[in-house]
RNA sequence: GCCUCUGUAGCUCAGUUGGUAGAGCAGGGGACUGAAAAUCCCCGUGUCAUUGGUUCAAUUCCGAUCGGAGGCA
């Protein structure tokens, strides 16, 4: 078992800053779990941590992909994987830092992905049908996740046409499958959140404006100006691109660029509330950063004596 | 000072021919297995400004008071 600690979070709870102190701590590096963080030249809208933010500390699965290369949780996992390895082999610690939940729990629940890979040609065709269509064709072979699945959510339906088209595999069964392999991580799960939401948000509205001053709105005509293609959805170009059209005035698209970062916060806890075993952390319970290192270090320190077991228990 | 309009959910406003009210936005909750910063689902009680009166019953009608907007002097 590789020990290994995960910091997550919503956008702008303090993530970056949290894991680097423990890694300074306690002689780690990190992984990063962000979705967006890995395009290069992306780096004022998806807060990458700068030099001075890593402050030395090596982190991996950070601006290495070009915005026009496709990716995924299977891409992710399996190079996260192997980053992990290599921390645990020159006896460091791994530590996990993002707000991806999805690339999170594939790693530390080590799912493993069907063999097959997407298929666009099947997807453009299947876009074209109905969400009820869809769930009719997929019913046929996969009742099971049919009945899961709202028809207004064509996305994951097709998904789950195309894994059984492509593989002969249902969705369902692939579930199963992808639990075979148990995890060879034991993981001290740190969540991040604010017991006053509204904090939450003003750090938020507050790190978009500095993003603004940062220089984002040349980053933005930059990338906008590129190809992409996984990286289209990151938050902090498409809400400036009416304004780049002049359909918008540029106020307008700050506040929606605003509200859309608000709402990820918030799906992002509605995904890290149902983490089993995690320790929740709260920044606004503290007087200020240091308070909360320090209970942070605690629990590792707990953690890699091998108390485990509390740290499993989440209070 | 006088006249007119107006005061309903955090915001913008509907509405009730008198039986205590509903949309949009904001916000909240949830789902999530190869697009996940994406995709999708669910959620509306608020002294109907205050205070008297009429009435079986007033947020709705009438009066007064206090806000707000406009007009005339």
């Amino acid at each position: 078992m590789i020990k290994l600690a995960a910091v997550m979070g919503p956008t702008a709870s303090g993530k970056t800053a949290l894991s680097v102190e423990l890694a300074k701590r306690f002689d780690g590096e990190i992984v990063s779990a962000d979705s967006m963080q890995i395009y290069k030249g992306m780096s004022i809208a998806t807060a990458k941590p700068t030099p001075e933010e890593q402050n030395g500390i090596p982190h991996r699965l950070i601006d290495f992909l070009e915005p026009w290369e496709e990716f995924s949780v299977a891409d992710y996992v399996e190079l996260a994987h192997k980053e992990i390895a290599k921390i645990d082999k020159s006896g460091k610690l791994p530590i996990i830092c993002g707000g991806t939940g999805l690339y999170i729990d594939s790693l530390l629940e080590n799912l493993s992905f069907s063999e097959t890979d997407t298929d666009g040609d099947l997807r453009a065709e299947l876009s074209k049908l109905s969400g009820e269509r869809l769930l009719e064709i997929l019913r046929e072979f996969d009742p099971e996740t049919a009945a899961a699945l709202h028809p207004a959510n064509v996305k994951r339906i097709i998904r789950a046409i195309e894994i059984y088209k492509t593989s002969g595999i249902t969705m369902s069964e692939q579930k199963k499958i992808s639990r075979k392999n148990s995890s060879p991580y034991l993981s001290l799960k740190i969540c991040l959140d604010f017991r006053d939401r509204q904090k939450l948000y003003e750090r938020i509205d507050k790190r978009v404006d500095l993003m603004l001053e940062a220089g984002l709105i040349d980053e933005a005509k930059e990338v906008l100006s590129g190809e992409l293609k996984t990286s289209r959805q990151a938050i902090g170009y498409k809400e400036l691109s009416p304004y780049f059209s002049g359909e918008l005035e540029l106020e307008e698209c700050i506040e929606n660029l605003k509200r859309a970062t608000r709402r990820y916060a918030k799906r992002q806890l509605s995904w890290f509330r149902r983490e089993k075993n995690a320790v929740w952390l709260y920044p606004d319970d503290y007087n200020g950063f240091d308070g909360l290192a320090e209970r942070a270090a605690e629990l590792t320190e707990d953690f890699l004596r091998g108390g485990s077991d509390d740290i499993q228990k989440n209070p």
